[in-house]
DNA sequence: GTAGGGTTAG
């Protein structure tokens, strides 16, 4: 292009002794040079059209339409439609011109508008092909086919750009065998049937027809390769049509088949084979396909490059992933806009799913060009590592947001246990006129998990249903652990049952619906079920698993998987497996083998082991061993609150004075707060509360109805609680109540009762506010208090008669 | 002046 330029610059000094003719001969030259061969060309336009400003050249007619053209191609639209208005009276060319381009650049309405403007006397078919094009480029191919059957009405003749174009619009909404064929027919009589790039078209439709499921995938992948077979000429694009299409209808043998008996260095479908092998999960057939595109010597581009980035991104290969960044830095010298969007967006993800978000900020930070998909990923990146705070500032900054943007969020916020956020969030999407996909369900759905809201899960599962995404695994998923959660396990289970396709998630939820709810028998059962259906189980399935056996009491099947953990799916225990099995054993009173397990474990226990031991240790009132893992939990845990006033009431219990006062000395200094405070110990099945400082509500009774009252409100919530309670007090008789198991959760209600009537509370502590507790919130605000406020991190419920209200401190 | 294939964000 730099010649074309410089010879540009050469002809000014010439200009005014030159014949005009020869002007204009010199402009169209130089226009032309502008070809789709070299894209960068195009940027040459306001050059050549200053210059002819600057020589007082006024282009008129076909250089005038080719400078529009020109415009157009260099994404400058907005000047091209300037260009156009000067025009009194554009011919058909300079109108075709605008609507191809306004249709490209997904601005269809434009298009429309100048093609309806056109008087019907110069209408061509190359006008009525491109607006045809137009309306399959919206997705829209009912328009393109009804402005198809317009241009026959009107007797345009069509042709086989006018074939490609419609069969392109059909290939959109062809979902019956009869399409495909009425349309074949139609071809067939035009005479354009023997046309290399109508057959293309035609086996696209077929293509595409395939993929419904109304239709018999093979009989008609087996009709487009009949036609593939026959064709008297075949370019890239048959070949890349056939090799897609079998890649898209999941055959990728036939696939590589073709691939394979294709001579041509074709990367376009050497890319669509890739694509096909990483959509599938086959990360090493993707990666030996672009080791050999190598030494074959066919020229990847960033489609490749992508494709293999995120193989290795969603299989963890990081070190094979940073290989071909390196690679592609080597090899690549260009650094053209697309090419540098794609291949960094592709990194970004790369970074963050090999657990490397501050090199994916890096990559985000330093890149020159960003569009939707950056920020998406970028964005993902902080949800995924739990940093729901960067993650909430890049949403608030997002230039443009898209379905995916709201759903990564929602789900962020759902999984960070902001489950009203979540909620929120969902509505508000819905409000800027997003349409929920499947996705954006299952995140509303677990927010509603988090929050135990039973009805406003019920009704989300009605909606989703209306909207037809009563199949999709992720939100059947969803609502399987929301009906868990909530208590409802039949739901649940009839969820489950009744999900057309089901994954370890699945299976794993429902394992757990019933663990947790005392059905662990069962759950084994299932689990048994899920083995005998070849389901491999993961880590999650394990945990799960021990927790069931760990409810139900079955030590020896608990034990047994958690041995055939490693020996047979080779999954190597984490420290959460080990702490399920320390608390299997513990529930069963098997201390000394816990105390073995942890002795030789291959790493140092953590606080979850010591919460695991505790934990045991109050179930069966085992003091000794139980205040050494209250220790070491304190060693470990000095910030928490919760295990000094813990350990202080133990050794209160065993009468170790002593070690008490220093507890509290420590406490006194580190400033714990006791209120809201109660320590509970675990004897016999029942639960032991013990209000802080022994300090018992003075109208005890009234006590006790209020948690009646709680109880048969949780349940009319739907809210199905799960443990004993006894309320311990010097004075009175120990009475049993069914609350919920969370002791810090617990502990804030019975702080709360302790308060006269319609008193006004604020609770300052940092208190996750999810389900079990928000529901009592609302209960307690009703019959207790008059107003409770809540702090959660920098958000604030505000409960008020039965009611919760939620806003930020700042 | 008009057509048709491959990628990246959950």
């Amino acid at each position: 292009m730099k010649n074309a330029t410089t010879t540009f610059l050469n002809l000014t000094q010439n200009l005014r002794q030159t014949d005009i003719r020869t002007v204009a001969n010199y402009y169209a030259a130089q226009l032309q040079l502008c070809c789709p061969q070299s894209p960068t060309s195009y940027s040459v336009a306001p050059k050549i059209h200053a210059h002819m400003i600057a020589s007082g050249f006024r282009p008129r007619g076909h250089i005038l339409n080719r400078l529009i053209d020109v415009y157009c191609k260099s994404s400058d639209l907005v000047y091209a439609r300037k260009l156009f208005d000067r025009i009194p009276e554009p011919d058909i060319v300079a109108r075709t011109t605008l609507i191809a381009a306004y249709s490209a650049s997904g601005n269809p309405k434009l298009a429309v508008e100048i093609f309806s403007e056109t008087p019907l006397c110069i209408r061509d078919s190359v006008c009525y092909n491109a607006m045809i094009t137009g309306y399959s480029h919206n997705k829209d191919g009912h328009a393109a086919i009804e402005l198809f059957r317009d241009m026959r009405r009107k007797n345009f003749q069509p042709d086989d750009f006018t074939f490609t174009s419609v069969l392109g619009a059909l290939a959109l909404i062809a979902d019956h065998e009869e399409h495909c064929q009425q349309l074949h027919c139609a071809v067939v009589k035009s005479g354009t049937g023997f046309i290399t790039s109508v057959v293309n078209a035609i086996i696209s439709v077929y293509v595409k027809c395939a993929s419904s499921p109304l239709v018999s995938s093979s009989s008609l992948m087996g009709a487009a390769r009949k036609l593939f077979d026959e064709m008297p000429v075949r370019d890239e694009l048959s070949w890349t049509t056939i090799i897609t299409g079998y890649v898209r209808n999941n055959d990728l043998d036939a696939a590589r088949h073709v691939l394979d008996g294709m001579n041509e260095k074709l990367v376009v479908a050497w890319n669509a084979m890739i694509s096909g092998y990483v959509h599938n999960g086959f990360v090493p057939e993707a990666l030996g396909m672009f080791r050999k595109m190598h030494l074959l010597g066919i020229k990847q581009d960033e489609f490749t490059y992508t494709s293999v980035l995120s193989a290795c991104a969603n299989a963890g290969l990081f070190l094979h992933g940073k290989q071909i960044h390196a690679y592609i830095l080597r090899t690549e010298a260009r650094l053209a806009h697309d090419f540098l969007l794609s291949v960094n967006n592709a990194l970004i993800t790369l970074y963050w799913k090999c657990g490397k978000v501050d090199e994916a900020r890096k990559i985000f930070n330093e890149t020159p060009v960003r569009d939707l998909v950056s920020w998406n990923a970028i964005l993902s990146a902080y949800v995924n590592a739990g940093q729901i705070d960067e993650a909430r500032s890049f949403f608030s900054e997002m230039p443009e947001r898209n379905l995916l943007t709201w759903t990564v969020m929602i789900s962020g916020f759902t999984h960070s246990g902001f489950g009203e956020e979540g909620l929120k969030l969902f509505n508000q999407m819905k409000l800027e006129g997003f349409k929920p996909c499947d996705y954006a369900f299952a995140g509303a759905i677990t927010s509603c998990a988090v929050l135990a809201a039973l009805e406003h899960g019920r009704q989300l599962h009605a909606q989703l249903v209306r909207f037809g995404f009563d199949s999709s695994l992720s939100a059947g998923n969803a609502l399987i652990t929301m009906y868990a959660r909530c208590g409802v396990v039949e739901a649940a289970h009839c969820v489950f049952l009744t999900m057309p396709y089901v994954d370890s998630v699945s299976w794993n939820a429902m394992i757990a619906a019933l663990g947790q709810h005392g059905h662990g028998a069962q759950a084994i059962e299932l689990f048994e079920d899920m083995l005998k259906e070849d389901i491999l189980p993961d880590r999650i399935t394990f945990l799960t698993v021990l927790s069931a056996c760990s409810h139900a009491g079955l030590v020896k099947e608990g034990r047994r998987y958690f041995d055939s953990m490693y020996d047979v799916y080779g999954i190597r225990p984490g420290e959460d497996h080990y702490a399920r099995l320390i608390d299997l054993l513990c529930r069963a009173g098997k201390f000394a083998e816990a105390k073995d397990v942890i002795q030789t474990m291959p790493f140092e226990p953590g606080t979850v082991i010591w919460e695991a031991l505790l934990a045991g240790c109050r179930i069966h009132g085992n003091m000794d061993l139980g205040i050494k893992a209250a220790e070491r939990l304190f060693e470990q845990m000095p910030q928490h609150d919760g295990t000094y006033v813990l350990l202080s009431n133990m050794y209160a219990h065993v009468g170790r004075w002593d070690d008490m006062a220093k507890v509290r000395k420590l406490m006194r200094d580190r400033r714990v707060k006791k209120e809201p405070g109660c320590s509970w110990i675990e004897v016999e099945n029942k639960v032991h509360v013990f209000l802080v400082d022994d300090a018992m509500h003075p109208e005890v009774q009234a006590v006790y109805n209020y948690l009646e009252q709680l109880r048969l409100e949780m349940r009319k919530l739907g809210y199905v609680p799960d443990t004993k309670f006894v309320l311990h007090d010097m004075e009175s008789e120990h009475k049993e109540y069914v609350l919920s198991t969370h002791s810090e959760k617990l502990a804030v209600v019975f702080g709360l009762l302790k308060l006269p009537l319609g008193a006004t509370v604020r609770v300052f502590k940092n208190l996750r506010i999810c389900g079990d507790c928000h529901n009592a919130f609302k209960f307690m605000s009703k019959v207790v208090a008059r107003e409770i406020v809540v702090r959660d991190g920098k958000r604030f419920h505000h409960f008020r008669d039965g009611e919760c209200s939620c806003g930020n401190y700042w």
